[in-house]
DNA sequence: TTGGCTCGTTGATTCAGATCATAGCTGGAA
DNA sequence: TTCCAGCTATGATCTGAATCAACGAGCCAA
């Protein structure tokens, strides 16, 4: 699956002065802002904050973190798509969210990472290590809650996700996913029709709790009842965002 | 269902001077205060968050709110145990998580509740309009830092329960179910074993994302291979937690 | 150009869990 | 004490999704 460059997804930022190293302030290029943590900041705290960071990139395909790791930085995305996953001893895995540029990763309690996160595209991320992180949390206001804010609204989603992964069909979970994937971009200003997916069947079976020939009929009943149309394999059109969503929630 | 009154709950805090109404400071002898939202406030600060609050008894089976309801209150469960679930238009229901005294309710984001709460047993909470709750969060120092971190964890565990829902089977589900409550109790510092079920074989299907048929023939099937004894059928002992830790997580 | 990957789709068959049906148990009400 | 409603257990059957199998398309490397 090759993604077009600049279709669908949000530009990297250029190429800055010190790339992997600490320029003094290019939050003001960065299209993920005002999604991300940062986005409260003024322009001071701003600059105190991105002078924690490493500005990091991450080919396609490559693993950010595994479950198990020492967690030692938490992380913002500024480009691409992420996968983050929970597995089991004998390889079965549940891929636990897709994240978007502005979503935050690494957030946890103990000294460990409790899921695997991986580079669906190639990404762009800013890296902070997480004792520094804790510190400007603490030192300065409106940041803790601002990633309280966000983590209700993760919680929000994962109760939704287990509704789908406990209750709906097959063909109700491939619509509820199409669905929110739309939405998600709809509300980062970018058309909610046609989307692209960055990620594969069988990622998409494991965010699903199906497997890949169940998501691959799923995707074929929809598209021969005309509720989506597939430009490409990984290029998804709307005709009737409404009827889909009635599908997603059951209706 | 019947609950030996003093058995496997924390008790009933005794009757205060002005019960459903606004004591002074009965926070000494609430059971659940280590564990809650207020652990880390000072004594003037606790006096000043309980000041806020009215305390709450509810009935077994009745509803605390609703999915949808306009949310104007938090809530802290001091005690008994809570169940919140969401539901889809025909009925199919999920229950997202089972709560137990210092758990917090009612955190959302827009302005209705996300989810039902319903009283598995007689429950007592504090209850504290949502924005007197936001004016204290702000102006008291550690409490959006100990928000969060009780949010991590919720995260944690829903995507503990997201791994459970897409990905394992019907007796590994019910064995982590039985892990999850054996340890949660042990946290509280009390035994992991014997434990009493507060929800029914029903409640508990609608958490696993099996039916009830499936949750007692599971329930069966790790009696006869030794890996429980039930009491009586909401009491169970674990004569090795070992093993059913290892079945839980598909070991 | 060819060969060998991976990925996605589709068909045939199997199976874990859902559904349907029945019966025993328990606790509360009369 | 009896009765009844709700809960639990268990057997029989059904079914939606998993598994097994085959094949075509796209892509890269030789």
């Amino acid at each position: 699956m090759t993604l077009p460059p600049s279709e669908g997804r949000l530009p990297l930022p250029p190429a800055l002065p010190r790339e992997n190293g600490r320029p003094s302030s290019p939050c003001a290029l960065c299209a993920a802002r005002q999604f991300s943590v940062c986005a409260p900041l003024d322009q001071d705290s701003q600059v105190r904050f991105f002078a924690l960071a490493t500005t990091i990139r991450l080919e396609q395909r490559r693993t950010l973190f595994q479950e198990g790791d020492p967690a030692g930085h938490v992380f913002n995305l500024t480009d691409g798509a992420v996968s983050i996953s929970k597995a089991l001893a004998d390889g079965r895995r549940q891929i636990t969210g897709f994240l978007l540029p502005g979503d935050f990763l690494g957030l946890q309690q103990g000294d460990s990472y409790a899921y695997t996160a991986e580079a669906l595209t190639p990404i762009a991320l800013c890296r902070f290590p997480i004792e520094k992180f804790q510190r400007f949390l603490s030192e300065t206001p409106g940041m803790e809650h601002r990633l309280l804010s966000m983590a209700s609204n993760e919680l929000a989603a994962a109760q939704d996700q287990m509704l789908l992964l406990g209750r709906k069909t097959a063909v109700e979970r491939v619509a509820s996913f199409l669905i929110s994937l739309s939405d998600r971009h709809a509300a980062r200003g970018r058309p909610g029709s046609p989307i692209s997916l960055p990620m594969t069947r069988g990622e998409i079976a494991d965010y699903l709790g199906l497997t890949i020939e169940t998501v691959s009929r799923a995707f074929t009943r929809l598209r021969k009842e005309g509720r989506i149309v597939l430009d490409t394999v990984d290029r998804v059109r709307f005709p009737d965002l409404g009827t889909l969503r009635e599908i997603a929630t059951g209706g």
